[in-house]
DNA sequence: ATTTTCTAACTGGTCTGACCACTTGTCCAA
DNA sequence: TTGGACAAGTGGTCAGACCAGTTAGAAAAT
């Protein structure tokens, strides 16, 4: 009989899914108040420090506004929104993210081609070089690979995208990218990502957009292919 | 004398923003044990209880973990992410993110024309239709708009890039987007919005990715004219 | 001496009940 | 009619307590 692990959920978020799930149903509608506090917890059997915690996880994910003395309010707010934070913050797959990194980062590095300053270039050489270094003293240049991509993103001079390529570099946390975390060890395959980043480079350099937009594409792409190989490689969850 | 209004933070705030400098500082390395939470109020002379609605802030916001019975560990996270956060939520600026739609949309759509489904193109059509009807009666015709777009990025088959998009929409609830909000008061700027979406609609229809990314690049520049226009209208903040 | 087991200290999780400050609506007085 | 004072309701914070999970070190077994 296969066990599923069972973890018991904190309080407070149980409280908050709830009331998630209540805005989502449009029992909540935006603008409406909430019960106050203290009503809360004596309907959910729970006592008050509790609810304020559910209370506080929704306020800073903006789904509620709290007033003092005066209550708690339902904001504004997409309806997908809901639907996806209920279900705990989307995991995004792996290989989803390599392909949305194609897409966004390609047109970044050919903004950045147009507009980097001479120190955001030498950002992006210095993060280079970090590469290259500890690629030689054999240890993953994972650190200088994301300084890299953060560089250009910072000289493509949209503090949207910057947050964006972030994000996604970020994604590499959740566990779905666990199986993944050494796609990098050949050294083969760091040497080829440095190669590709220097061509990116290059281009930036020589202010060539459309240069750099095709080589940010080629390094992902490849990066996506060795990616997809370490998953088939690895073992099934 | 010019007086600014004063809103007293709640504590809650007050502490997170102290423990996120901290670890933006360096005295919280990546992976680092916090004092406990009984230490932690006793040396920020608050309660319990607010140290703890403080690591619920930030634990929904992803910066640190809180394990039972062992202690309070500090998440990796981009350094960039720490200055944003601290400054409760980078605002976007309206037109930084009209840019970045420029960006991503337009690749969103191509993948899009390449692989939307029947059903995929029904629901852009009805949005747009529901534009249509909006802007007849002299409302307007948001909703239409916003639920074509997301029908657009629904349809290019990556989650992440959907989550993107929305995202970029919801940032139309901040403050900053307020004043532009009556950019679409002239019935000939719907009618143009409108027109230019069937173009974009035409193109995934004909699965012609490369027109369709054309179209929505020119539907979001003149969009960003028609934005900036109204930015330049509106009274200073 | 080494390994295993178990206990005790420590940590977060939750609760109770209380008091303060702010908001808001009402009612009374000018 | 208008103004302000009052009271009820609401969130904000606190203190102290007890429970449950974790972990390291002491004690026991090998």
């Amino acid at each position: 009989m296969p066990l599923t692990t069972i973890e018991p959920q904190r309080l407070y978020l149980q409280i908050a899914g709830q009331l998630r799930q209540l805005m989502a149903d449009g029992e909540f509608v935006t603008g409406a108040r909430l019960p106050a506090e203290r009503d809360l917890a004596k309907q959910l059997g729970v006592s008050r420090p509790s609810v304020r915690e559910a209370l506080i996880a929704l306020e800073v994910q903006g789904l509620i506004e709290v007033r003092t003395g005066s209550g708690i309010y339902v904001r504004p707010v997409p309806a997908g929104k809901l639907a996806a934070a209920a279900s705990g913050e989307t995991e995004w797959g792996p290989l989803e993210v390599m392909s949305a990194r194609q897409v966004v980062e390609a047109e970044v590095a050919a903004l950045a081609a147009q507009q980097a300053s001479r120190s955001q270039v030498k950002a992006m050489r210095s993060a280079l070089q970090r590469m290259r270094e500890a690629a030689q003293q054999g240890q993953i240049p994972r650190d200088g690979d994301q300084a890299f991509h953060e560089a250009i993103a910072k000289a493509c001079g949209n503090g949207v995208l910057l947050d964006i390529v972030q994000r996604l570099w970020q994604a590499r946390e959740g566990p779905l990218f666990e199986r993944l975390g050494t796609y990098f060890e050949h050294p083969a395959s760091w040497q080829a990502a440095i190669e590709e980043h220097q061509q990116v480079l290059d281009a930036i350099e020589a202010g060539d957009a459309s240069a750099a937009r095709k080589a940010m594409q080629k390094h992902l792409k490849q990066a996506h292919k060795r990616y997809s190989a370490s998953w088939r490689r690895a073992p099934a969850r």
